[in-house]
DNA sequence: GCTCCTAATACAAAGGTTTGCATAAAATAA
DNA sequence: TTATTTTATGCAAACCTTTGTATTAGGAGC
């Protein structure tokens, strides 16, 4: 096991002090030009890297960031959506010298939070919160030590969001765009599939979905909104067993794509031709959603735009220790008009 | 900004020496019963945690791993194989205390080389690569430093992989086993497309496609084996153009599953029925495969397996210090037959 | 009560960096 | 040339833990 090269060894090899080294490799401007370069050249030829433990020790930084998201998630979610939220969180922060660790949140009391072991442990630099379950305190904790942490995606209805860092999409907005897209092709009666979870952001798309239809003349009717537990099958099945409802709609909006998709081929297997005899606007925009017949009609989060707003602020926050007062953005999502919505005909 | 509490804090609560502390939370047998459990009580009182830097920078364990994988992944690489793959990863290290930190590999020269810097800068105890692009000057640099690694889920051709250790899925058995169960259904003149890629896995599948042939008497065709570049359109669009070869087969073997439903529903784009008219075994088992019409028969790779046995490996080389053979596994992919390949019937 | 051994604790160094302050060298001014 | 300022470098402490060695206390044996 070869032993690392110091500061202490360059040192030795380019004849100055240990300190001197250390302002050189940092570029500080109190070493003169040409003996940086010559500590830069010695340092390049021998492979130096800095000893991150040694260096976080005293600067109390330690490169890295905390992504902490829910451990429920399944293939679907990760797939349309954090995944590639991470992906694009990684990419924000690497450009700034920053790695990511990545962690679910065990809720289960009497185990170690995970939370506070990070921080506590010097481990990380800053959080980013993927709608997870995080408490109250977890969050006061957080403010009293100084740990810079943003929200992203969904806020949760049981913590003060106020003096928080967050950007979310707008959900309520997403499923006020879905159901009135429907409403301007002509549907009046549009079935609600909701997804029963205790994410405030399915609720959020129903308040979406009531809103357009009061600001259409539309009094919302509550036998219209059923709930879902999110899988295919369910969807399915309730399609197959519900047509009473199906009568009573001529459109559906469903709050996932993979719900969308339940339901569609229920319909088709019903003899029902999607759009024409029911029109659908799901919601997620998953890859696969443009190769489904029909190709859903969806709405899009912006995952990239939440991405890099997220990531802008923790930076900004990293490095001017978060004083000033917290963004709050509300992120709009967009419908994406394909064929199942039945508006390209 | 709230100050830490350290062990020399601690140390003044119970009126012993630093090191008795110290000895004392890391349940050290030298240190009496009643004062471990009173330093104990004392820590936990204060929310005690260790520093990590100051830990690492004298145990040189950092207690993070490091994974990386392929920049060039895309929703659904991600989507059916890393983030799974990750997860699972990501909870067996969890449960030794590790954590995850997620690294992809730029291939610039000229770049940073993520890989010594995570190494030389005492970032990381090991590695995790998944098929990444690792160079062999990596690898030997890492051996160098006796950082443990392995290799997960295929092969590259240009590293030498001897000396290492890893965990592939053996995707000439896969070829092998989808084309076998094609032909012992009847099929005798079977299309592969093949995924036109760097990675080796490509390649193993078709060889295994060929041998399977070969082992019924049949004469692997090279004009059956069309190169694709991995998308839904391109295996749409050659469906669509190139008629001549559908006539001349049976079967369609398709190297992943979104080949294979672009694939299916150029052929049901033209009037052909799946899996009557063209049978079709595809690879991988993405989620929705399950949900498609016709259901997909596919290759399963056993992911868990894969994150399971690697971890296991690593975890053992990070306190054995590695000096045992390395373990070299190849694990079997199985066959999901559900409707596209038309055995059900 | 004294010696000797064991068990428990304390001391101090080490790990690799950064950084405030002191010092030395060079450059400028007189 | 000498005094003064500026610039570049060195020294040493600090960050928090771990751990080999030294020390002390307590107990056993005589």
């Amino acid at each position: 096991m070869k032993k690392n090269i110091t500061i202490k060894d360059i040192a030795e090899l380019a004849r100055v002090s240990p300190s001197t080294v250390s302002r050189g490799l940092n570029d500080s401007p109190l070493v003169a030009e040409k003996t940086r370069t010559r500590i830069q050249k010695i340092a390049l030829e021998h492979g130096f890297t800095f000893n991150t433990s040694a260096r976080s020790l005293i600067t109390r930084k330690t490169g890295i960031i905390g992504l902490i998201y829910p451990e429920h998630f399944n293939e679907y979610q990760h797939s349309f959506y954090l995944t590639l939220l991470m992906n694009k969180i990684r990419d924000e922060l690497e450009e700034h010298e920053y790695d990511l660790v990545v962690k679910f949140r065990t809720n289960k009391t009497g185990t170690v939070n995970h939370i506070r072991q990070l921080v506590n442990g010097k481990k990380v630099d800053g959080l980013i919160l993927v709608h997870s379950k995080i408490e109250q305190a977890d969050l006061d904790f957080l403010h009293e030590n100084g740990v810079p942490i943003v929200l992203l995606q969904a806020r949760q209805h049981y913590v003060d969001i106020n003096r928080e860092n967050w950007v979310f999409v707008d959900h309520k907005k997403g499923g006020y765009i879905a159901t009135n897209h429907l409403i301007g092709h002509g549907h009046n009666s549009i079935l609600c599939m909701m997804l029963d979870s205790p994410q405030f952001q399915f609720a959020e798309r129903t308040e979406g979905y009531k809103q357009a239809l009061r600001d259409n003349n539309i009094e919302p009717d509550e036998s219209k909104i059923v709930l879902c537990d999110g899988t295919f099958e369910f969807s399915y099945n309730l399609v197959m067993e519900r047509r009473d409802l199906l009568q009573q709609v001529t459109a559906i909006f469903a709050q996932t794509d993979i719900m969308a998709l339940g339901a569609i081929e229920a319909l088709q297997d019903l003899g029902m031709a999607v759009p024409d005899d029911i029109a659908v606007v799901a919601y997620d925009d998953i890859e696969f959603g443009k190769h489904f017949r029909p190709k859903l009609s969806t709405i899009h989060q912006p995952r990239d735009q939440l991405a890099v707003l997220g990531c802008e602020r923790l930076l900004e926050m990293l490095d001017s220790g978060s004083t000033t007062p917290p963004m709050q953005r509300l992120i709009e999502p967009y419908l994406i008009v394909r064929e199942s919505c039945g508006a390209e005909r």
